[in-house]
DNA sequence: GCGTAATCAATCCG
DNA sequence: CCGGATTGATTACG
């Protein structure tokens, strides 16, 4: 967020004029205000305008707030002078800092700060680019704080359990939006938004149903059917929002466009079955009345997938109008609810077609697809996944003129220096954990989870490596290891070339290295190498703090050091040899961030550039991080 | 306003 | 890897 918080704050007084929230429609007035007047299309814009943008700003100005001075405790490790390593820390601290700092704050918010959500129905009018990305990053802060929140978490657990001291493990997903929940950072909840959300994209993925709720895209934990309450809503009808859709019901009958979706109700829960006939009531009745207003509705379809956290994604798919409503005697013999729903023509194409379509892909069954791929790998065998080359656009095949160089050529001089100053690897014989001396490295908490997923951002990431004792499935050596998704360069019109994933990308995972030739600033002026084709490491804004910030609901949680890194003035040329990475998009508001990691040697001016998710990347999305600048590159430039 | 039923979860255990 | 059981939190509603 660093670059683009400071302009979208700037910009934040000139949203109001185009931010439009009008009242949905007359069949549906609105409740607080029971005048004759509020039979009026839309609201006195001013009032509307204001509680709208005075949320807005209260989340912008956390946001701001959270992200400027937070990251001084730079303590230099093992740098020039003979400090010999770093202030190695008691392992346990930081975590215990998080266990107890978890514990004040249950003290201190006995009582309840969140407020009940409102029954006052919007539209936003459709955002202009800039607020897209305003409300997008706000929506991203959103989702980085619950999943680092759910992360340590989890890793405290993990913790207590190795110590005997934690019987039984809780809902880290409940647990992440109840503290976000206390300290009102659950977004959308003053307005009832009717259509889509700002921030939120059709393709979008989530992993937890609360996760759902603290972005505010459907309210409920459990229930598929969200909707405005009857006694809240002035007409006394409740009205229809959001639904789930992922095969609790034996009866939905899911065609992607055209849905079949099954009302609640009757269903015992533990068991799959019906017991009794579903009644018009409840969402039921808020369905039918969302039908006869033809209000819009969200559709988030849960699928299952093989990786992640549990076995499930939320896939936001955009919105539909109920058109039909009927009841039907359901496969168990009991009445359901069935409502015939269309998508809305004109919207993107679902995430969950961009799922099948990807899979089919990877089975190798599309056709059509297959003359448009000019290579299927064009590592040739380098990486540890093929990365193929996709154009549909023309003949250029520009990626293969290329020297494919799976990681940087560091000058030998480099390499040599496997032992930095008081730095030496771990001593582990089994597997390395948040007491292993490279934890301690990594400023006294482990850099990953059990699953590789990277818990917090650092300026350096120590993995174990050639110093190290440990093996090579230590939890420890992630990046080292090469890329683990299925990836492809495209073509594209906006940015020429991108990069996209067939596989889904789970947020802090990593996606792969960026490679080319090393060269000091000396040397690439000394061969004159032209500025486009060098990845300059210091450019990179420091977008690594983003991942794993949990300062809104913590502001005093802080790692006890942070590994130090001096300025890089090195650079990649990527003229000669190159890998995937120097395809990816500029964005200033990006998908994937750059992390600087070491493992092979210690030389601590030159890193490896490891790219790491910063969203959860639904499969063919366009991977774009943020270059930092926008001359040389500005071609690239997208969004 | 409070208690309670309802809810297309998530996790663990056998 | 399932199915069952258990735990769980928010909301709507009486």
């Amino acid at each position: 967020m660093a670059s683009p918080s400071s302009s979208s704050l700037l910009s934040l007084g000139s949203i109001a004029e185009p931010l439009e929230t009008s009242l949905l429609i007359s069949p549906i007035p609105h409740k607080p205000n029971p005048d004759p007047d509020s039979e009026r299309i839309s609201l006195s814009p001013a009032t509307d305008d204001e509680i709208f943008l005075a949320e807005y700003r209260r989340l912008a100005r956390i946001f701001a707030t959270g992200c400027t001075e937070r990251f001084p405790i730079f303590i230099p490790i093992g740098s020039s002078s003979s400090t010999s390593a770093v202030a190695a820390p008691d392992a346990h601290l930081a975590s215990l800092q998080f266990a107890s700092c978890m514990v004040v704050k249950k003290k201190k918010k006995k009582k309840k700060q969140k407020k009940d959500r409102s029954a006052e129905m919007v539209r936003i009018s459709s955002p202009s680019e800039q607020e897209q990305i305003n409300f997008r990053d706000i929506i991203r802060r959103a989702r980085t704080t619950f999943e680092s929140l759910r992360l340590l978490i989890i890793q405290d657990e993990v913790r207590r359990e190795s110590l005997g001291v934690l019987e039984k493990r809780s809902r880290a997903d409940l647990k992440a939006a109840a503290f976000m929940s206390k300290r009102g950072l659950w977004l959308n909840r003053d307005k009832r938004i009717i259509g889509s959300i700002p921030g939120i994209c059709i393709g979008d993925v989530y992993f937890f149903r609360a996760e759902l709720c603290v972005i505010g895209l459907h309210g409920h934990l459990q229930a598929g059917i969200d909707y405005v309450s009857a006694g809240r809503s002035s007409s006394g009808e409740p009205i229809a929002t959001s639904i789930i859709v992922s095969g609790g019901y034996e009866d939905d009958e899911d065609r992607g466009d055209v849905l079949i979706y099954t009302g609640h109700g009757g269903l015992n829960r533990n068991q799959h079955k019906m017991y009794a006939s579903q009644k018009l009531e409840g969402g039921n009745l808020a369905l039918e009345r969302s039908m006869k207003y033809g209000i819009e509705i969200r559709v988030i379809r849960g699928m299952k997938i093989n990786n992640g956290p549990n076995g499930m994604v939320y896939v936001y798919d955009g919105l539909y109008r109920a058109v039909n409503c009927w009841t039907d005697i359901g496969k168990s013999g009991f009445e359901v609810y069935k409502y015939k729903l269309l998508r809305i023509e004109g919207q993107e194409e679902m995430g969950s077609a961009m799922f099948k379509l990807a899979a089919s892909l990877k089975l190798g069954s599309l056709s059509v697809r297959k003359s448009f791929y000019f290579c299927n790998d064009i590592s040739m065998g380098r990486e540890s996944f093929p990365v193929s080359l996709y154009n549909d656009l023309d003949d250029d095949k520009d990626p293969l003129q290329f020297q494919y160089s799976h990681h940087p050529i560091y000058p030998p001089a480099i390499l040599e220096k496997v032992h930095g100053d008081g730095i030496h690897g771990c001593e582990c014989e089994t597997k390395c954990s948040a007491e292993c001396y490279c934890a301690t490295l990594n400023g006294g908490e482990f850099a990953y989870d059990a699953s590789g997923v990277l818990l917090r951002g650092k300026p350096l990431i120590y993995e174990c490596g050639t110093a190290c004792r440990c093996q090579l499935n230590c939890p420890n050596r992630v990046s080292q290891k090469g890329i683990r998704r299925r990836l492809e360069v495209f073509r594209s019109n906006e940015t020429e070339w991108g990069v996209r994933s067939w596989d889904f990308i789970q947020a802090g995972t990593f996606i792969c290295e960026f490679s080319g030739i090393v060269l000091t600033k000396q040397q690439a002026e000394l061969l004159s190498v032209a500025s486009r084709s060098l990845v300059q490491p210091n450019r990179f804004p420091r977008r690594w703090v983003e991942w794993g910030d949990i300062s809104d609901v913590f502001s005093d949680y802080m790692p006890s050091t942070y590994p130090y890194l001096p300025e890089l003035n090195f650079s990649l040329d990527v003229s000669r040899a190159r890998n995937v990475a120097c395809y990816f998009s500029h964005s200033c508001s990006p998908n994937v961030f750059m992390q600087f990691v070491l493992y092979d040697h210690y030389n601590l001016s030159y890193p490896h550039l490891m790219v790491f998710a910063l969203e959860n990347i639904p499969p063919l999305r366009e991977l774009s991080i943020d270059y930092g600048v926008i001359d040389e590159w500005s071609s690239k430039l997208t969004v």
